[in-house]
DNA sequence: GGTTGTCAGTTCATTCACCGAACTACGGCA
DNA sequence: TGCCGTAGTTCGGTGAATGAACTGACAACC
């Protein structure tokens, strides 16, 4: 998004926020994140973003130290997992809005197989789940795409959160 | 943001909700919304938004369930309302990472007074509180602006969720 | 040593969206 | 009738996104 650098209403967190994650694709980058994509050539194939935006984002997201960059691989870092609760909601949104089948993508506390809830609080336990104990798995809403690269298909399978799509 | 409408990948309810929020200015304006903001002029003076643009985005916005627009004021629906978790995380994200000295917005439970934590869950009834019945005042981290507009200044005076600035 | 292939990123011409300022439409109202 | 405020629209200039082609580093293989 890059909001005028000079920004009129510094008093908001939510237009600070946008300033890193608010421009396009940088949030699409951010989820392939967490779902384990790390190398440069699998979020330009799975996002099919030009390769040029892609570079410019995944900078600026280093910049920001949201990624770091290490031997080729790009990984969240806390600040970046701290993104989860925003991929959430906005994930929750658009599946209660843009979904009549259910979820497209169901979240479970991997110890216990317990659903999670809205605030990603586990069904049989009760405690708020660590990022990387969630398991995602396709929801009731999943539709399987035509012709599904490889990315793809290793994040649509049942996983946990942030490890690798190899 | 506008991702191409062929959009590959048709399985994340994330991409989705950034077809319709993830354009630039889209969720300031329904930030503004939740506090209080109603009416072209008042989105166009705090925002300092491009008013072609806003026209804009205003439209898509009604056009896509989220905004009323009802003799020349501009309301959230249940499903613009459906957005907090989007803003609250949002918000959140800034404070903890960009405010050091606090948040920016505090917000309590209208009805006693009760701190909100992330989950928007009051700290002393102990419910997730409904967003009319949300109180947001300025916070530790709030810095008044040198040259402050009206709308802005009744927008950072203590005030619940959804109610007219006028 | 030379060929082939892959990966990560750059360059470039085109297209598109944003920007700011000026302009229009329209309803009060005196 | 003239003036003012609100809510937009129009328009030329500018910067960013796009997609395709290109470069350069590195490794495997023969």
């Amino acid at each position: 998004m890059a909001l005028p650098s000079t920004y009129a209403d510094r008093n908001c967190s939510l237009a600070r926020s946008l300033e890193i994650v608010g421009e396009r694709w940088t949030l699409l980058i951010v989820r392939d994140a967490f779902f384990g994509v790390r190398r440069f050539g699998d979020f330009a194939t799975q996002l099919g973003i030009p390769r040029a935006v892609l570079t410019s984002r995944l900078k600026a997201l280093v910049r920001e130290g949201v990624l770091t960059r290490e031997n080729g691989e790009y990984r969240l870092t806390d600040k970046g997992v701290a993104l989860w609760p925003v991929v959430r909601a906005l994930m929750g949104w658009g599946d209660a809005f843009y979904s009549p089948d259910g979820e497209k993508r169901t979240t479970r506390h991997d110890a216990d197989g317990g659903r999670l809830d809205a605030d990603g609080r586990c069904a049989e336990c009760g405690v708020v789940v660590p990022v990387p104990e969630i398991r995602v798995e396709p929801g009731p809403g999943y539709r399987p795409p035509a012709n599904p690269d490889p990315v793809s298909v290793a994040m649509n399978t049942p996983r946990r959160l942030l490890e690798p799509v190899v």
